[in-house]
DNA sequence: TGAAATGTTGGGGCG
DNA sequence: ACGCCCCAACATTTC
């Protein structure tokens, strides 16, 4: 009897627990995918994530295609009801899948898996998706950790994850395949054709994962350390979208770092500041898992009495790139245009809408989950909680970026802001980070009329830094009295 | 995985 | 030679 394999953030062939599982035996495997919209998150699917999805549901049923096999698609409201109805028409009596952690996925999950053993239907999971459960990392007083630095020590000390389970060569087909939409009818795809930009900047796929990690290992590890700080230089693995649909796996990376550095002798690869960034996404998911309020409430409390801002003309200059700051308007441009941001760069617009413009981190959240295409709602909650102060092991409020000093200091020759703001294209580096400070001969050479060709600053970074300063005093004595 | 304000130090100009 | 001031450079504190 044929065995259902349900497809869900694990869009590969190698290294997949469940689909291990199901070939143990001689049965046939049917891979399902079906698409439930807005069943696993506080937020239906953006629009750049489900660009990414398309094309990777087509490369993963390209690769079973390759191995006799195929990808059943299916959209529906409920997928508990729609897996027991394939599970009828197909006789299968097994249903595995590797595990989510989504406060809502999990839910969910959970009564679909008592739902379907109710249908005597055998059901397994697995772990796909971490190098560790996020249950299985604790403090010695038992509870989870709020601190990354202790958290990630105790991952490290303990064994190397398991090795990466090979990629089947073939898939036992069943002798009927069930119905399935084509890949069109799930509506992933802009009606409008947007995503050119991100067209050009991504190629989704399991296969295209792992070259790009492979070219990460050989030309950029070492200056990783300096480089990933550079958003001017093409210095980081990329490996983000990669992770989230689980076109590459953690376990894989582990091995593959480990594997090249016993090739070149480098010691040290565990410590590797590369590793610890795989280290930060475990931990997101360890907080999102142990704290599951956390992608809509501040993790410490006070913050929700914070004075937040309304301000829906501010929140949509942030959103377009027009705010008048380069280093932020660059960093804008380039997700709406790529669907990817420069993490130096996530960070300064994060400070720059939470501290500068007062404007709630959750609306910040919000925008990355509809823009980005590595949108994952662990590492997204993490890192505007750790932006806006209010999460585990947080930035302090009062730690708030310079967007100009920052600029100079990450973006030196300007090139990063040139790049996505091309009506500043002609200014000088020396002025490229605060054209209003630019001589007005400078700027009408450069062909810059401020207010008109490019914003002026909308709002004046010395006063906002005192007005978030004083607003967070403000939060302290109300919390202490 | 800051920035700004404030404090300290030491060299040079100058009476 | 000396004290004084200025101020850059660096260090510390504060938010």
């Amino acid at each position: 009897m044929p065995t259902l394999l349900w497809f869900r953030q694990d869009l590969r062939l190698a290294d997949n627990p469940a689909l291990a599982f199901a070939l143990k035996g001689p049965d046939p495997v049917i891979p399902v995918y079906i698409h439930a919209p807005g069943e696993e998150s506080p937020w239906a699917a953006g629009g750049a994530s489900s660009w990414w999805l398309h094309h990777s549901l087509r490369a993963l049923r390209e690769d079973l295609r390759q191995r006799g096999s195929e990808l059943i698609l299916r959209s529906c409201a409920d997928t508990g009801a729609e897996l027991l109805n394939i599970a009828s028409q197909t006789q299968a009596d097994r249903i595995v899948w590797n595990r989510r952690y989504e406060p809502a996925a999990i839910t969910r999950d959970a009564r679909i898996k008592s739902m379907l053993r109710g249908e005597k239907l055998h059901c397994e999971s697995f772990n796909g998706a971490l190098l560790r459960e996020p249950w299985e990392i604790n403090t010695k007083s038992g509870g989870p950790y709020q601190v990354f630095t202790p958290f990630w020590r105790q991952c490290l000390s303990l064994a190397d994850p398991a090795p990466p389970l090979p990629a089947p060569t073939s898939l036992p087909a069943p002798q009927r395949w069930p119905r399935s939409s084509s890949l069109e009818e799930l509506n992933l795809l802009p009606r409008i054709a947007w995503a050119t930009g991100i067209e050009s900047a991504w190629t989704p796929g399991s296969h295209q994962a792992h070259a790009l990690l492979q070219h990460f290992l050989r030309h950029a590890l070492g200056g990783y350390p300096a480089a990933r700080d550079r958003p001017d230089l093409d210095g980081t693995s990329r490996m983000s979208p990669y992770l989230h649909f689980g076109q590459i796996s953690p376990r894989e990376i582990w091995h593959a770092l480990r594997a090249h550095a016993a090739d070149n002798r480098i010691a040290g690869w565990r410590e590797s500041r590369f590793l610890t960034e795989i280290g930060w996404r475990e931990f997101a998911h360890h907080l999102l898992y142990h704290f599951p309020e956390t992608p809509l409430q501040p993790l410490r409390a006070p913050f929700a009495r914070f004075a937040w801002r309304n301000d829906a003309a501010a929140l949509r200059a942030w959103q377009r790139g027009q705010t008048g700051y380069p280093i932020v308007d660059a960093g804008m441009r380039q997700l709406w245009k790529t669907g990817w941001m420069h993490n130096r760069v996530r960070m300064i617009v994060a400070s720059f809408l939470v501290k500068d413009l007062m404007i709630p981190w959750q609306e910040g959240a919000r925008w990355f989950w509809d823009t980005l295409v590595d949108a994952d709602l662990a590492s997204n909650t993490l890192g505007w909680q750790w932006s806006a102060g209010c999460g585990a092991d947080a930035a302090p409020f009062f730690r708030i970026f310079n967007p100009v000093s920052q600029g100079q200091k990450f973006d030196a020759a300007g090139d990063y802001v040139r790049k996505f703001i091309p009506e500043l294209s002609a200014l000088s580096s020396d002025w490229i980070h605060a054209p209003w400070n630019a001589p007005p001969q400078l700027l009408q050479g450069a062909g810059i009329e401020l207010g008109v060709s490019y914003p002026l600053p909308i709002v004046d970074h010395g006063a906002a830094r005192k007005r978030a300063l004083a607003a967070l005093s403000a939060l302290k004595n109300q919390t202490d009295s």
